[in-house]
DNA sequence: GACCTCCAGTTCAGTAATTGAACTGAGGCT
DNA sequence: AGCCTCAGTTCAATTACTGAACTGGAGGTC
C-alpha cells in the first residue's frame, strides 16, 4: 500500500483492510473461494496484470490467507486457502449481496449467481444464513449456481466454463 | 480507479468493489455508519489527505450511498447515508469481525469495539445476528461499546472522543 | 470595519502503484 | 531438437496517493 498504511487507525476494520483492501485482493479471494488454485487460472479469469497477481498472491501467503505448495514432481504450483482465508467468506458474501442489490447492472448481463446450502439446496438469505437448517454454513458447505444455464457464456476461460456449467459448483472444491 | 476498472467481470462482487473497493472508501463508510457527517470530522478521524477525502465523498454521492446537504443559513455541509449506504453495514461488520479474529494486532492496542443489539443489549454474533431476539438488526439498531472504558484514549479528535466515551453509541446517530 | 477563526474544500510537486506487453527459465511432450 | 505450458519477472508509460500549503466564504469580536 502507499507509503504509510492506515496507521493509527486502532480498529479491526482498518486492520482487515490492510490485508484484504488492496485493489484486486478481494477478487483473488473470491476466486480462491470458488476453487481456483493455479496462477494461470487466476490470471485468465481475473484479467489482472500478472505482476499484480504475483504481488497479491505473495502478500496473501505472507499474511496467512493462502498457502503456496509446489509439487516436486512436475509443474503444479497451487495456492490454497487457509482457515483465515476461508474465514473471509462472510465478507465476500456480504459484498456479493450488496452488489446484487445496489450496484448498477446492465440488463445485458447474465443473471446473478445464487448461493445455496449444500446439505439442503436451500438458497441462502442476505446474511448467508440457511433458513431451512437454521445455521450459517461455512464456505465449504455452500453451492454456487447460475439460475439460467441457457445463457450464452461471456467468458471462455476454464474457470468461467466450470462456473457457468449446468451443475452447481461447491465452494472450495478445486477448479 | 486506474485506467480500466474491473471491466468484464460480470459479477456482483466486482460491481460492489467498483463502488466501495477503492482505498479509504470503506473506512469512510465505517465512519459514516458510526455517525460522522462533517468533512472535517472525517478528515481528522481518518488522517486521510483532504484531496482524497474530497474525491471519495464525491464518488459516494455520485453512486448514491451518501447525500450531501448544505444548509443555506450557515456553514454546515453534511454527508448522510442513503438506504444504499446503510446497506453496506453487513460488509463493514463482516470486515470488523474478520479483522478481530485474523488480522494481527499488538497487545498495546486497546480492546476491540463490541457491537450489540440496541433493543436488548445482547452482543451480536459473528454474522451480525442477535441470538436473543433471533433477528439480524439493521445498522440503526446497533450499539457500539468499548469493553474497557478506563483505557487511555489513543486519539483526541472529536469522533474518537465520542466513540471512546463511557456511554454506548448508536450507529447512524449523528456525531 | 479590520481582524481572526472555522469550515470545506482545491492546488501542486514528489512519490508510489498499476497497467500491458514482452521476456525468462524450468520442465514435459513428441 | 523443437515446441508447449506454467509461473512468474522486467520495464516504460500512465494513473493515483500523499502532505503541505493555499483559497474563499461565513461568523464572531474588538
Amino acid at each position: 500500500m502507499l507509503g504509510n498504511t492506515y496507521a493509527g487507525q486502532d480498529c479491526a476494520i482498518a486492520r482487515a483492510l490492510e490485508v484484504v483492501g488492496e485493489r484486486w485482493t478481494l477478487l483473488v479471494l473470491r476466486d480462491a473461494l470458488y476453487g481456483v488454485r493455479r496462477f494461470s487460472d487466476f490470471a485468465e479469469h481475473l484479467d489482472i496484470p500478472r505482476a499484480v497477481l504475483s504481488d497479491r498472491l505473495r502478500k496473501l501467503v505472507t499474511n496467512g490467507l493462502l498457502v503456496r505448495t509446489t509439487a516436486d514432481d512436475g509443474v503444479p504450483v497451487t495456492y490454497e486457502l487457509t482457515e483465515a482465508g476461508r474465514a473471509t467468506w462472510p465478507v465476500v458474501h456480504a459484498l456479493a449481496h450488496w452488489g446484487q442489490g445496489w450496484a448498477p447492472t446492465s440488463p445485458e448481463r447474465s443473471a446473478p449467481r445464487v448461493f445455496s446450502h449444500a446439505k439442503c439446496a436451500t438458497q441462502l438469505d442476505q446474511h448467508g444464513h440457511c433458513p431451512a437448517c437454521g445455521i450459517t454454513p461455512d464456505a465449504g458447505d455452500v453451492m454456487i449456481t447460475k439460475p439460467d444455464p441457457g445463457a450464452p457464456p461471456r467468458r471462455t476461460d476454464r474457470v468461467s466454463a466450470v462456473l457457468a456449467g449446468p451443475e452447481p459448483h461447491r465452494l472450495l472444491s478445486p477448479i
